[in-house]
DNA sequence: TTTGTTCTGTGATATGTATCACCAACTATA
DNA sequence: TATAGTTGGTGATACATATCACAGAACAAA
């Protein structure tokens, strides 16, 4: 199967709600794009000109502040999108977050320009958007609870069992020290109460490895 | 002029982008009502079957976990509408926030399941839909940078300034003990690093009331 | 193997915030 | 006026987390 026939499944298969015009549409105005794991495909203070919809692979959010302090704000799975680059692009104004792939993530780029015109002649445009909005909405209240609520030890068992549910694996692969960073704390608070967790047997550590048992 | 005729020409003036027939249409389907001052609309867990649009006043929406703790989200002013409500009410979901007038406040309750229907028929209601989901999740990333980033201090600051922008006056009528429970914080706290900035000259403070100088 | 780098572990200490205890000032109500 | 409730001030203390300092282990490159 070629390339362009793979891609286009992807598309339809990830986005089943999408009219057959709007998914065509889409596969005219866009531009399929492959990163790499660990790739950043979007910087803070960078000016979004295209959303991206999600084929493969698994994208993290983070929020930035000036200082260059960071944590995570959620995953971006196949079929969904960063209703942030709505957000930005229609108030043209630079992006507050950083993108950044956990594996091989297949994307496909949407300039936003376009965007505004499909909401009002597709259907499922207007829904997916409203969808979108809403599901982000509520995952952002979720991490606003944590850092709230919750004292980092929670935090931390909250962040390894929503690795482990994005991943499907209980291999989680990462240091303490990124850890740290995305939860916008310090790696020796981490390694601690990483190490208290696996004297409780919840999970073992490795290097750059943590692999979790009974959480 | 009689009431119906004042709320008619509110409804038109705050939401000035509705169509003429969506408003009308508004006016049939929902139903005025008023808050006194400092009143809970909505409590956390209860059932969303309203959409509320407000005309006049101002409102607090609060985030609230399972032991009782809250935080200040954000405000709602005339023209605004609760972006939460939406979300809840899609997915048949109990609130998970709480709503408290800061003043008298006048709204236009609209059930939510009419307002699926007007997505489509309405452009200038999709339109508002999606504009209040944008200012909605802003306003909550900005929420959530204070309370991931910054300190007591910084957050008492800005906390101050929002409630003398949405007020527009530079005396804050509140309690300290007010004040620690929307920053999740507690009163000594407060207290004391109020006692610092009025030492500093930022602010002086009276029985209930927080006057801000040079801030 | 050697060397340099990254990752992890751990003690000592600093700091911000929460909590406890108590009192004084003010306000509302009987 | 008496009394109870609310609000604000302040010291003492506890606790979670951040920071500093340093060392050893694992790994990669030469």
């Amino acid at each position: 199967m070629s390339i362009q026939q793979m891609n286009h499944d992807l598309l339809r298969t990830n986005y089943p709600l999408f009219e057959t015009e709007l998914a065509d549409e889409i596969e005219v105005a866009g531009e399929y794009k492959t990163f790499k794991a660990n790739e950043v495909l979007m910087r803070k203070g960078q000016f979004i000109r295209n959303t991206m919809l999600v084929l493969t692979g698994l994208i993290k959010i983070y929020r930035e502040d000036d200082d260059g302090n960071e944590f995570l704000m959620y995953y971006l799975k196949p079929g969904e999108a960063c209703a942030l680059s709505m957000v930005c692009a229609a108030k043209h104004e630079a992006s507050p977050i950083m993108a950044k792939t956990v594996v091989e993530t297949e994307v496909m780029m949407v300039p936003v320009d376009i965007m505004s015109e499909w909401a009002t002649k597709y259907k499922s445009w207007y829904l997916f958007v409203i969808e979108t909005y809403r599901t982000r909405f509520d995952e952002l209240l979720i991490t606003l609870d944590n850092v709230a609520f919750r004292s980092m030890d929670e935090r931390l068992e909250f962040y390894l069992k929503r690795a482990r549910d994005v991943q499907q694996t209980n291999m989680i692969e990462i240091s303490h020290q990124e850890i740290a960073n995305e939860l916008n704390s310090s790696r020796e608070v981490i390694s601690r109460l990483l190490k208290k967790m696996e004297q409780k047997g919840s999970l073992s550590l490795h290097r750059n490895v943590i692999e979790l048992k009974n959480l």
